[in-house]
DNA sequence: CTGATTTACATTGTGCACAATATAATTTCC
DNA sequence: GGAAATTATATTGTGCACAATGTAAATCAG
């Protein structure tokens, strides 16, 4: 194999060992989460409402997105899921209408107390130390701020 | 903060970077893949046709699926899309009439060249050493290999 | 040899992602 | 104050992912 063999071939492309893996984390949360009835998107929207409940914060469809990087393409669909099976609010503003408050109702913070125990399911038979986790979420967080602090790619 | 409301935290959940990093990248490779015309999994299914045709191998759809952990239910319909754009071509084995051979075309083994430059121009501008992006492959690859290997998560 | 099982791929339906566009409300700038 | 620009969310359309199911061909078992 030659160099220009090797710079597209799959196995060399971070990119594709990054997709595989969170597949691969996704597919090992999915029955889990099927058991508290939510997809792995919506879990992290959870995760984003049950701290600002703890909080006392009422988010905007906005700060989800800013803080998940969703757009409201995404978004709104998923909260209307959301919505409909009980789990949380959505209504306008009155001071500013263009502006949809979320807020959880009691079932969604019910739901807290049965997802307290995912993390610990999720690595139970993994053989992995968790000090290797931290630094990997540590290098991952360090990567993202790069990417998102870059500009766009080269010509 | 208790424990309890650190176990949830949305930063300190590894899922959330993995999936917050991939989709960072992949938009990162858009605009330089949508010159190609391509979407990020067609060029990551093309990775594996050119690798492929290199060493002389017509892949099954299966092959594809085992490669890139994809089934026939994502590849079919993406692979019917490289066809229409005459990348590919499909065709069911005389000797065995399950199986769907791939081939690219003319076409298709000439895009590779307007690939070549795409990794090279994906990290220009980001200041990242090499190395480092070499020590996350592995982690990622390593970690994707206990996965794959584990049991299904507990209960 | 034939019925049962397995294999390979296709189809259907749901739920993201995301670009592009739409809509309505607010803000800004004369 | 009113036109223009901006902001926040919604809608539409395309393309994955993936579960569940279908279909036809090949293999296996008795």
């Amino acid at each position: 194999m030659t160099d220009n063999d090797q710079i597209l071939a799959l196995d060399n492309q971070i990119c594709f060992a990054l997709y595989a893996l969170n597949r691969a984390v996704t597919a090992r949360y999915r029955p889990l989460l099927e058991e508290l009835g939510l997809t792995y998107p919506q879990y992290l929207v959870m995760l984003v409402m049950w701290e600002a409940d703890r909080e006392g914060i009422k988010p905007r469809v906005s700060d989800l997105g800013a803080r998940l990087r969703l757009d409201s393409g995404t978004l709104t669909p998923l909260l209307k899921r959301l919505e409909q099976r009980d789990l949380l609010q959505r209504a306008r503003l009155a001071e500013d209408e263009r502006v949809v408050r979320l807020r959880l109702t009691n079932a969604g913070r019910a739901l807290r107390a049965k997802a307290a125990n995912v993390p610990g399911r999720l690595m139970c038979g993994l053989d992995i130390e968790p000090e290797r986790l931290l630094s990997l979420r540590q290098e991952l967080r360090s990567l993202l701020e790069v990417l998102e602090t870059a500009e766009p790619s080269e010509r």
